[in-house]
RNA sequence: GUGGAUGUAGCUUAGUUGGUUAAAGCGCCGGUUUGUGGCACCGGAGACCGUGGGUUCAAGUCCCAUCUUCCACCCCA
């Protein structure tokens, strides 16, 4: 296929036949969002080049080489955004939410831009389901986030994934940590891959979590940041966890994880699976407290999460979870004739605005076509309309699953239909009870 | 950005040491008494063999380049 036929790398179309399972987990996100008190904020797709250069971190990958920027018109450097939080937060302060009764709760779905090189569970657009709790510093915030995630995901029916934990401090112990983690790393230089020699010097917390073995063999026994914590900090992580275990949370501190985004302190956590490829995060976040202020605000605690829907989606198709199934043609009208078509479509039309999924001809089919059509459309009944039913005001409806039919007025005909389609569905729940025992 | 695999109808694939109009299954459209679909049978549409060069009398098959898709690294959701 030619090439400017085709989705741009790293995009891909959802498609009809898929699109409810999106709109389900969605709908399960914004709900579950919603009971702990967080409501939708919707912000734009970019931005100034500087709200993700200055925020996300000058020295991290995603800014230094996977955003998309480019000059406007007016010759302002715009982004295409990476990531959501810094909107959020930018949002947050330009409209003064941060000084309304706190703390703000807000969560969203939105797409997101990364110039990487496409693999399993990574894509240049990928789409976003994350919240931000603003202005609360307390350790039962962060556990209430986390419950957050942890919710959506049970509730869409995720069985294996683990929550892992960590605190990485504030910006003063941590200056500490990192003296002390460059001395332990420089005093076996020689040992480190190249990319970990070079992160040394950029950010030594990333060598944590590299993946070649003599480079992880070396992190187990570097020292932990969990013992560099400041009072403060330890008693916050302390609180975190006490306030994990009262929501029945399971979770494990891990001192690997490292987030890759500067504005993070103290808590960061991630969900992980190994059902998805080498991408194993499904959902990464943490505790904010300086971003706000940073970005021009008022100092306010804050912290959010990210939850890769794309990655959400997959680990579901992985792990074989049953989603609710997407909704079929309640009835097919299959009119023969031209009269019987006009008459197909005022019945059609009302028992749409009755709220019926109905469908009928609209390619002036035979009616042996349009059967099979029904057929493949998966409606669950029909009806057939000719001079017969056009005279009598009469017609035959069918249970396509079963082959019942039955004699029906046309004037009740969307009474007949709801019965039937309540019988229908009584019958397959004490089929499935029945199965079930 | 680095590395490995890949590319033939909408989908899954066949295509023999290069040799006439590139096959098949599924799907799609229609037909087998215009009053009922699923099954069966019959017929039809649909591919410049990813793209561009090259070798050759001859390239889907060989060579080079490029792009896509997939997987991994880096990094992240």
């Amino acid at each position: 296929m030619a090439e400017i036929n085709r989705a741009i790398k790293g995009t891909g179309d959802v498609l009809p036949k898929d699109s409810y399972r999106w709109q389900y987990v969605e709908k399960v996100m914004l709900d579950t969002a919603r009971l702990y008190g967080f409501r939708e904020i919707r912000v734009p797709v970019f931005e100034h080049t500087e709200v993700f250069s200055r925020n996300v971190g000058d020295t991290t990958d995603v800014v230094q080489k996977e955003m998309y920027t480019f000059d406007d018109k007016g010759g302002r450097s715009i982004t295409l955004r990476p990531e959501l939080t810094a909107g959020v937060v930018r949002s947050s302060i330009e409209h003064g939410l941060i000084y309304e009764a706190l703390p703000e709760k807000v969560c969203y779905i939105g797409g997101c831009y990364r110039y990487e090189k496409p693999q399993a569970g990574r894509l240049r657009e990928f789409h976003q389901f994350g919240i931000e709790c603003i202005g609360a510093a307390s350790p039962a915030a962060d556990a209430e986030v986390i419950s957050v995630a942890n919710q959506v995901l049970r509730t869409i029916g995720i069985e294996k994934i683990s929550l892992e934990i960590n605190s990485i401090g504030c910006p003063t112990c941590r200056k500490e940590y990192q003296k002390a983690l460059k001395d332990y790393f420089n005093a076996n230089i020689e040992e480190l891959c190249d990319t970990c020699k070079d992160r040394l010097t950029r950010n030594p917390m990333r060598i944590l979590d590299c993946k070649s073995p003599v480079c992880s063999k070396l992190s187990e026994n570097a020292p932990k940041v969990i013992d560099f914590l400041c009072d403060d900090c330890k008693e916050h992580f302390e609180g975190v966890k006490a306030h994990l275990d009262a929501a029945g949370l399971k979770y494990t501190v891990n001192p690997q994880i490292v987030r890759g985004l500067d504005y993070y302190t103290r808590t960061v956590f991630e969900f992980v699976s190994g059902d998805i490829g080498a991408q194993s995060t499904v959902c990464g976040g943490g505790r904010y407290d300086g971003l706000v202020a940073q970005m021009g605000g008022s100092n306010t605690p804050a912290l959010g999460f990210g939850m890769g829907i794309e990655r959400l989606l997959l680990l579901l198709e992985n792990q074989k979870t049953e989603l609710p199934a997407d909704s079929k043609c309640d009835l097919y009208i299959a009119p023969m004739g031209e009269k019987a078509a006009v008459k197909a479509t005022q019945l059609a039309t009302k028992l749409r605005f009755d709220g019926f999924e109905v469908a009928t001809d609209v390619c002036g089919r035979g009616l042996k076509a349009q059967m099979k059509f029904a057929d493949k459309i998966g409606a669950k009944f029909n009806i057939v309309l000719g001079d017969n039913e056009l005279e009598t005001n009469k017609a035959i409806i069918k249970n396509m699953t079963t082959g019942d039919t039955k004699e029906i007025e046309l004037d009740s005909i969307s009474d007949e239909l709801m019965s039937l389609i309540n019988r229908m569905a009584l019958e397959n729940l004490t089929d499935s009870v029945f199965n079930n025992n």
